[in-house]
RNA sequence: GGCAUGUUGGUGAAGCGGCUUAACACACUGCCCUCUCAAGGCAGCAUUCACGGGUUCGAAUCCCGUACAUGUCACCA
């Protein structure tokens, strides 16, 4: 049977990265399998909790990140529909729960809340488990259906065996088992008439044929109760890959409600779609081999959920920068350059070569961001102190300057042939004529037309970039500032 | 508090009873290269795997306890 896995996000505000990661897991496990099919499901049967607009980010992110569904909302598919709140029209959950009633495996409930905390906080502090020991399980279905026929509000409860365990085994934390007396009888059918996620969850995997739940660990401790209700229904339980958290230090998870960071916010940084899910993918999942950089496709056929570990990961905004400056690296120059001209353009309005440019910041940039900043001196040349010439490494200083700096220009100003070759050439003729280090010519010049510490190429590629008039402009003018200290 | 799960360096982690005086990557430090900064190359960076006990000829690897952390105990997912 082929693989298919889910993911099945709420509507209910921003992707984050722990909540990408499980759809990247969840696509690569499907996808490992030539057949395996990977379906998205909107899981909005909380109502209150909705946000506009949540569903348009879950779609985007998925598609920026190349994380296409087999099934889904959009696209349809043949056990549709695939946003709960539409099965729920259909009476589907309620149908499934009153058979499960039938079937022994949950009862009608008319308690209000008040009554259940009370219990509870009678409960407190004695050392044990609490569970709710619900009187309206013992309520005959024909009383109960009276009741409810008469208009009182009521929920429908899962009833667990009061003996006895549950056990499973999870893929990632191996075997689980507790003792079905800690286990809650949870509400599955909420008083509007909506499922809670844990009944709509059960239904719908098995009824979409999900064969692989992956999840956040957070549902560890619940999937007993799922199984409960999978047995009682006489159906085959999915094999379980529960995830550990993605967390943002050593305490807190990664979460959207303290502002960490959402993917949108990692594009906005200048990230690219690909190095966030390279990098996220490692996030609890170590490859085989001591491969660092993978596509989505090499992800697929590397992925392996037996190397998926058990403890939390820590995001950490530095390894991601060194794995998408990888990235940038990585590309064609012709790709780079489409890439980068509106950053590029952002700083250089000037008529400048924009590939040159590209190429001298590809090398340097670790994400889209830092390259404006690279590039102010293209425009405007900046007001800079003498001092930039000291350099102890270089050898160089504002004597050395003002003494290689003339020899620079009257060499520059006497090429016609402005390539790089030729610059090249005719400036490496300097440091042996005037018997100096080839850094105490160069340096010199770069900062004497550039005007910054350091700079995204070097002296010959930045006069190559500026133009001949530009350049030489350049020079007379840090000459002039040389002399007049 | 009960239950569940986890604990290898600053970070991600490999390892799953002997090949480990713990791989690899990021970060950091130093050197080399070099017209700056990067990139690249080389080297250094846990005598030790939360702690305590046990099993074993032998343990990061198995068992028990302690500590700590996270999760869960909602008509939220």
């Amino acid at each position: 049977m082929s693989i298919r896995t889910r993911f099945a996000p709420s509507p209910t505000g921003y992707m984050h990265i722990g909540n990408l990661r499980t759809a990247l897991w969840a696509y690569l496990i499907a996808k490992k399998d030539p057949e395996g099919v990977f379906i998205l499901r909107i899981e909005d049967t909380d109502q209150g909790r909705l946000v506009e607009g949540a569903t348009d980010i879950i779609y985007n992110t998925m598609r920026e990140c190349g994380l296409k569904h087999d099934e889904g909302p959009d696209i349809g598919g043949p056990v549709g529909p695939y946003v709960q709140s539409e099965r729920v029209r259909s009476g589907l959950y309620m149908e499934y729960a009153k058979k499960l009633i039938d079937l022994g495996g949950a009862h009608y409930c008319f308690c209000d809340e008040e009554t259940i905390a009370k219990a509870k906080a009678a409960h407190a502090g004695n050392g044990e488990s609490f569970k709710y020991d619900d009187p309206c399980k013992y309520i005959s279905k024909e009383d109960a259906e009276k009741r409810i026929a008469a208009g009182e509000p009521f929920v429908i409860r899962q009833t667990i065996p009061a003996e006895g365990t549950t056990s499973f085994d999870d893929e990632v934390f191996g075997h689980i088992e507790v003792d079905n007396s800690i286990l809650d009888e949870q509400v599955l059918i909420k008083s509007d008439g909506f499922p809670t996620y844990n009944f709509a969850n059960v239904i719908d995997d098995h009824l979409m044929g999900i064969t692989d739940v992956v999840r956040g660990m957070e549902y560890l401790s619940s999937t007993p109760k799922y199984n409960l209700i999978y047995d009682a229904f006489g159906w085959d339980k999915p094999r379980y890959i529960h995830c550990p958290p993605v967390m943002k230090d050593e305490h807190n998870k990664l979460s959207k409600r303290n502002g960490d960071a959402s993917f949108q916010d990692l594009m906005a940084k200048g990230y690219l779609p690909e190095a966030v899910l390279n990098y996220i993918a490692m996030l609890g999942w170590s490859p085989e081999n001591n491969q660092e950089i993978f596509t989505l496709d090499e992800l697929v056929q590397a992925f392996n959920v037996k190397h998926i570990g058990q403890n939390g990961a820590i995001f950490d905004p530095v390894k991601l920068t060194s794995v998408n400056g990888l990235w940038l690296r990585g590309m064609d120059l012709d790709s780079y350059v489409k890439l980068t001209e509106p950053y590029i353009r952002q700083a250089v309005k000037g008529d400048f070569d924009i590939r040159k440019i590209a190429a001298g910041v590809q090398q340097r940039a670790n994400t889209l961001c830092e390259i404006p900043p690279m590039l102010d001196f293209y425009d405007t040349f900046p007001a800079y102190s003498n001092d930039l010439y000291l350099n102890k490494k270089m050898k160089t200083n504002p004597d050395v300057a003002r003494e290689t700096l003339p020899a620079c220009r009257a060499v520059l100003a006497e090429i016609t042939d402005w390539t790089h070759d030729t610059l090249h050439e005719r400036l490496m003729e300097l440091p042996v004529k005037l018997e100096k280090k080839n850094g105490q010519v160069l340096f010199p010049l770069r900062v004497a037309i550039s005007g910054k510490p350091s700079t995204p190429g070097g002296a010959i590629e930045i006069a190559e970039i500026l133009g001949k008039e530009e350049t030489l402009r350049r020079i007379d003018l840090s000459i002039a500032q040389l002399e007049n200290e």
